[in-house]
DNA sequence: GAATCTATCTAGACGCTGTCAAGATAGATT
DNA sequence: AATCTATCTTGACAGCGTCTAGATAGATTC
């Protein structure tokens, strides 16, 4: 009796959450626009209505990626409230790689080549992943004030000198060239050591 | 009179030098086999016999830049045998990144998700991507022993987490997430100061 | 020198992809 | 009741990787 009414009524957000299913069990790769909209049951070009094209469906599910991360983050930085900034800094880091680790396909299409390499991002995404670094910029700046790290060196500088550590080695672990979890921590550790100005 | 022979003669050497150029022209997106073929004046298929598929032409391409890097890398710690081990290491870096960057595309599938994710990288792109760590993994040593690193850490760690982060700046920068040269550089040196054990 | 073998190349076809154009549907607005 | 507009569908096109079957010609064998 209930057949199935032409209009969908949320198909935009059925086909956001359908394509992260997608991207989640096989990458990005593995995402078409006709596979999606056979999941979601409506015809090939249907997603087209509500996404220009392939690029901005990325762009959305990157952007609601953001959004998951940022979350996670923040609440990474009311938990160190008590912490020395060494361990706050490892913290930190530890929430972060495991983010990465939880969401290998999403982290990868953040911060990848297919959205950022030929000015593909939307410009909310790239308002969205600026206020990110900022937040990261920041953090970096109180760590600085506690001498964590080299009062001496700019804190933009050391902001993306660390967050490049850090992003590479996710990508590394992404990327299937480190690939045992329990090295991708203790890596991770090892880095924290090495960039934090601790003396033994 | 010289009409084109049947056979071409060096097909497969022409291939990857066609598509090197084709991929550094327009990333490893814009490589076709059939665009390649058109290219080399053969047919859609000819590259078949010379490559299993187009994941072995890409294991091919990857593994001529090894070689290069190699080359390139090698004859860059020969450079700094009067150098400061800081001042060693931070050539080196810049080394590593100038390559980064004057091979885009060729670094890219070196290190990339396409090769490595899913197990696709050959045998022998394997064997020479490991022997390319190794010596990264020496010359590490060498600088530990020449107290540039923690002695407390372990070497293979100090190794794994000092490469994550040259990658993860390379990334960045390929990636079109960095895209000032200017401050690559600048960025590189900063992570060279934070990674060594210098105190000023 | 003739016959055979084998590496190399080609043409055709299949199923996949993104997306454009034209038309159908039905809820919302006038 | 008539019109507008957002949403959805079918058909089509060019491009992709690669499988199959067949053509070519240089090398090898007798």
């Amino acid at each position: 009796m209930t057949t199935k009414p032409y209009h969908h009524g949320d198909l935009r957000q059925t086909l956001l959450l359908t394509a992260t299913d997608i991207i989640a069990e096989g990458g990005i790769e593995s995402l078409s626009i006709r596979k999606l909209a056979e999941r979601a049951e409506v015809s090939r070009t249907a997603p087209y209505h509500h996404f220009k094209d392939k690029n901005a469906l990325l762009c959305a599910i990157a952007e609601q990626g953001f959004l998951n991360q940022n979350q996670l983050v923040e609440q990474a930085v009311l938990e160190t409230q008590a912490l020395s900034p060494q361990q706050a800094f490892e913290h930190y880091v530890l929430v972060y790689i495991n983010f990465a680790e939880q969401n290998q396909q999403t982290y990868d299409l953040m911060y990848g080549r297919d959205i950022w390499k030929t000015g593909n991002a939307s410009e909310s995404l790239q308002k969205i992943a600026y206020n990110s670094f900022q937040v990261w910029l920041k953090w970096i700046e109180q760590l600085q004030n506690q001498k964590l790290f080299d009062q001496q060196l700019p804190t933009l500088r050391i902001a993306q000198a660390t967050w490049a550590s850090l992003h590479g080695l996710c990508r590394l672990f992404i990327d299937g060239i480190y690939i045992n979890r329990e090295d991708f921590e203790a890596i991770a550790k090892t880095t924290v050591q090495l960039l934090i100005n601790q003396h033994r």
